[in-house]
DNA sequence: ATGAAATCTTGAAACATTCCAGATTACGTG
DNA sequence: CACGTAATCTGGAATGTTTCAAGATTTCAT
């Protein structure tokens, strides 16, 4: 969110007070591209583009750029992490139980209220209200009868 | 719900459809005891309570119940999976992110409102809205600039 | 009481993720 | 612009949760 989407990733990582170095500014680029990425597509997507890169390295750089803010990890249950370029605009998910898709929902529209954070309960500091709709998509629905298509982490 | 909290395991499991079993019925009597517990927690109170369990029953007593609905699963990011009881009531869950522990959280109090469900998106059809609340417990809070205690999964 | 289907046991495998030790790299300093 | 140090990356192994597979046992309707 600090940064346009069309800043020179080496110039985000600065700006996050973040070493530029060839796994994370290339994860940044293919982050722009690939909207919701898995570690291991993300880490074939890397490959491809710089060669060798070790799968500690893209989780590492994976670890890096979301606790700079940079990137934010979505974690629907029953599935491997993914991962997104954090536009700070806080929205949620929309997650198909058919075949995984995932899907960004606005926050604050119509009848999906945006969630208050900073909020404290049980004594609990609050930060973040994660909300995750589960869903069927439009293919899933079709296909609900006649389970043919096994299920795939579409973007 | 469709059951009233005391209602004999027995009972319940059979009003489900489902067949009684030593370790289902000794599941739903923990469950009720417990609160959240992981899949390693409950396997352990089964065996104490009946003896040898095996890891796998576990795993399918749980699938079985979940997915009659008599119980929910919790799965918060990074984290085991955590079944409780379905009460029906559709409330969210609050999770430290210190030690793990998680709380219920009532829906629709105050500024927390309950999220529509069967509605339409991206041609979507949703029929669970997710919410995590992420934070700080009292105690992480205070170990917060001291980190001394290591991450427990509490109830 | 009997049999078919569901469930449980045991042991192994799959999978995402993390740990480890050492080589390499980035970048502030001199 | 060369250096040194800390951060980062490589490669390989390990961890821990969850699932698979085959066979024994149990539940429940007949």
């Amino acid at each position: 969110m600090p940064f346009p989407l069309d800043t020179e990733p080496a110039t985000v990582l600065r700006g996050a007070g973040l070493r530029v170095t060839g796994p994370r500014v290339a994860a940044l680029a293919e982050l722009r591209e690939a909207g919701h990425v898995d570690v291991d597509s993300l880490a074939r997507r890397l490959r491809a583009r710089l060669g060798r890169v070790s799968t500690q390295a893209v989780y590492d750089v994976l670890r890096v750029l979301t606790d700079a803010g940079l990137v934010r990890r979505i974690e629907p249950a029953g599935a491997p992490a993914r991962y997104e370029l954090d536009g700070g605009d806080n929205h949620h998910h929309l997650v198909c139980r058919g075949c995984g898709t995932l899907v960004d929902v606005p926050c604050a529209t119509g009848i999906r209220p945006c969630l208050e954070t900073e909020t404290t309960d049980h004594g609990f500091v609050v930060d973040e209200a994660e909300v995750i709709y589960w869903g069927l998509c439009p293919n899933c629905q079709a296909s609900a009868l006649t389970p043919n298509s096994a299920p795939t982490q579409q973007d």
